[in-house]
DNA sequence: CCGAAACCTGAGTCAATATTCAACTTCAGA
DNA sequence: TCTGAAGTTGAATATTGACTCAGGTTTCGG
């Protein structure tokens, strides 16, 4: 838990939307606001953004109330760093772990079991980006819509080349998202001690099959 | 949206855990405590519950401020009840729906799109719902629990029947559940202008065939 | 070694609101 | 009409915590 959490970049990149003239501009700088979105990730993961505060996280940071507002704006704008960069990061993990997979319905188990093991090593950062549909709904959106989007690309390719049936892209690109965010919710958020590939296999069996009866399958 | 909401059992029932001796005792009483249970549900539906204030609602009410005390001991205790009661609304309504099935396969596409459908006409006690995920956390969790629960017994009880292959039901359950939840946000909080019967129609299809080529499906 | 820019500090300001409470009103039964 | 239980009222209390700011301290190029 807590995981080392946000790698939002303290330079420069495409992370930095709203840093600007809020950038750090020596060595110490840059260390001190790193510790500070560590300790935002930590707290936020924590306490939840209503009960989380700026003098917890600049107390974890081990820097004093002012400092913070050195780097930021407000409780919300790092807020809305840490879920732009968990998005970051879930899809580069999740890439990492798929590519060179030739098969869609082989990467659709692979990327789940991914997912479950990332959300597990960064129970915090996910906690953020679930509570941002309440906090920035905007940010929210834009989390999903970008993951979706990419779902539903890689399903019509798939399509395209016959590794699986034609269908209905975006909704299909919905419903599986809905599946690994609850499957994350329940196995990996709530309870982890089941194998994340048991959990995988199991909804690769259902999105690869459905639920109708065919053959082939064992008992049980 | 900002539905007609809670049907809280006003007098007793299920739902009166908490009520005991905050109960009202005559006709003014049980109408005062339903104009303050709909305030609450409109005014958490539309401002989440940190944004909403407790004189927001007696406002909504009609009622003043103390009022609500002689009813509730505490915010969090209205908003309690209001995901209790949610659970049961929706259960109802889903079941009223899908009774009369014969086959799973059906009862599934009947009861997402019944599911759609009332998060359509319930956006505000959705949204309750949701972040109770972050306010009262055992709730959310027993929401979904006795919900999974439930679907868990119809998969195996189907499976014994042969209606659907035999498979892990428990994981089955959750990734059902959330796709459900997903297509929810997205085709009924977020947008509901697609008719809810084609959503369901779609999403039946991926849960019935899966994703793998299967011959006899047209194209598109 | 200097001086200015960059940083850091933490007490104090200020607004918001959950909750309390003592006084007041309504109303049904005697 | 009288009485008390039930219900209503809203000003007052108390706490909490985001954000400001007037100084100190550190860093670093020259």
């Amino acid at each position: 838990m807590t995981a080392k959490a946000a790698s939002v970049d303290v330079t420069d990149g495409p992370a930095a939307d709203a840093a600007l003239s809020k950038a750090p501009r020596t060595e110490r700088g840059k260390r001190t606001l790193r510790k500070l979105l560590d300790a935002a990730a930590a707290e936020f993961g924590e306490r939840g953004y209503h009960e989380a505060s700026i003098s917890g996280i600049t107390q974890r940071a081990g820097a004093a109330l002012g400092t913070f507002y050195t780097y930021f704006d407000s409780k919300e704008q790092v807020f809305r760093a840490l879920v732009d960069d968990m998005g970051r990061l879930t899809r580069q993990h999740i890439a990492e772990r798929v590519t060179g997979t030739s098969d869609r319905l082989t990467a659709e188990r692979l990327g789940l079991e991914a997912f479950i093991d990332f959300v597990r090593g960064h129970k915090d950062l996910y906690r953020i980006v679930m509570e941002a549909q309440f906090v920035a709904e905007d940010a929210y959106r834009n989390y999903y819509r970008v993951f979706a989007e990419a779902y539903r690309r890689n399903l019509v390719h798939a399509s395209a080349k016959g590794e699986i049936s034609p269908g209905h892209e975006e909704e299909r690109a919905w419903a599986l998202i809905g599946m690994s965010v609850f499957l994350g919710l329940r196995y990996a958020v709530w309870s982890d001690d089941r194998p994340a590939a048991e959990i995988a296999a199991a909804a690769a069996e259902l999105i690869t099959f459905g639920l109708s009866p065919h053959k082939g399958e064992g008992m049980s």
